[in-house]
DNA sequence: ATCTTTTAGTTCATTGGTGAAATGTTTTCT
DNA sequence: AGAAAACATTTCACCAATGAACTAAAAGAT
């Protein structure tokens, strides 16, 4: 991504000049989703980058996390699929690649036969202890001159406008 | 995506574990960015979603509107690339699929003849004009329940966290 | 108890975006 | 004038993601 400023300063001008021609658009809310989505997809890229020295995308990461912060290490692919919001396919090769590389083990459900068990190992576990910490001073940096109350806030209108979004595609059924 | 909330709860939840085992992490701020990249993916997939029928993904889409919001409607590859973040080569592509649905046209740069100068026609101009409206109402109840106020921290909230991101960014040269 | 439907996961073929390198122009620098 | 840089395109190889078809197991229906 270029300069996210520059790319925001242009989307303002832009729906600015837009709102003129089509009036009935809400213009602050679609500023509003612009952002996210800027800030959201560099965000994203920025995380990418992180994690390509460890051979590892997104999806990979999130899938070992998501068995790392699980009390007993274990979950099922399609309990996977859903919190990683992956396909099964994909969530077969992202699993085939990382019992590949030794970091989980999959092996047959014992009360149900169909479901496979996925349990991170003990390497599965360094690597995730190797990667995290190095990603903390950015983290932090990123939120650099937020107060607390900044946080709670930008916390309470995610968390909101998460919750819109699922009422939306609800009813879109 | 499955659920929005429902991955909100497994993270926090997620993050609350792995906190107790590495302390020095930064809970807050992880949070924070895991729920800007949720929902920031979230939105990007619904977008796709109602981009689709009209055979447009969101890059194209993103370029459509970046020179249907122009003054004059033109701009170059170059230009588009930094404002899309996409890279030279698909931004070609790009511009070809586009310019073969007849919605942009390519032609050499006056002033300068490296450059191309790509204009939107009044079919693309159409097309934008189509696919807008019918997202207004869905854009609107995104924010349902934000109050002004609301809308006006999430904004500056927002763009510090993009101002922090363009800083970390240029440290890292 | 058997037959049907549903659920879970995998396989295979394909699509679509991405990155690197080479090419052709045009402009800028010296 | 000649070297270097900038802009865009093309080609090629590649990887991630998707869809359709398939297998196995469990749940439900008759």
């Amino acid at each position: 991504m270029a300069n996210l400023t520059k790319c925001i300063n242009m989307m303002d001008e832009g729906i600015g000049r837009v709102s003129m021609v089509i009036p009935q658009m809400p213009s602050t809310e679609a500023r509003l989703s612009r952002l996210m989505l800027m800030v959201g997809s560099s965000l994203e890229e920025d995380l990418e980058a992180k994690l390509k020295p460890h051979n590892l995308n997104h999806s990979d990461f999130l899938t070992l996390m998501i068995l790392y912060s699980r009390p007993d290490g274990h979950s099922t692919p399609g309990e996977l699929c859903e919190f990683t919001s992956q396909g099964a396919t994909n969530m077969t090769r992202i699993a085939n690649a990382l019992v590949e590389r030794g970091l989980i083990t999959r092996r047959a459900g014992e009360a149900d036969r169909r479901c496979v068990l996925i349990h991170i190992t003990a390497a599965g576990r360094r690597l995730v202890q190797k990667i995290l910490p190095p990603l903390f001073p950015r983290i932090g940096a990123m939120f650099a001159g937020f107060s607390e109350a900044d946080k709670r806030h930008l916390s309470r209108l995610l968390r909101k406008l998460a919750h819109n979004l699922d009422q939306l595609s609800k009813e879109a059924v």
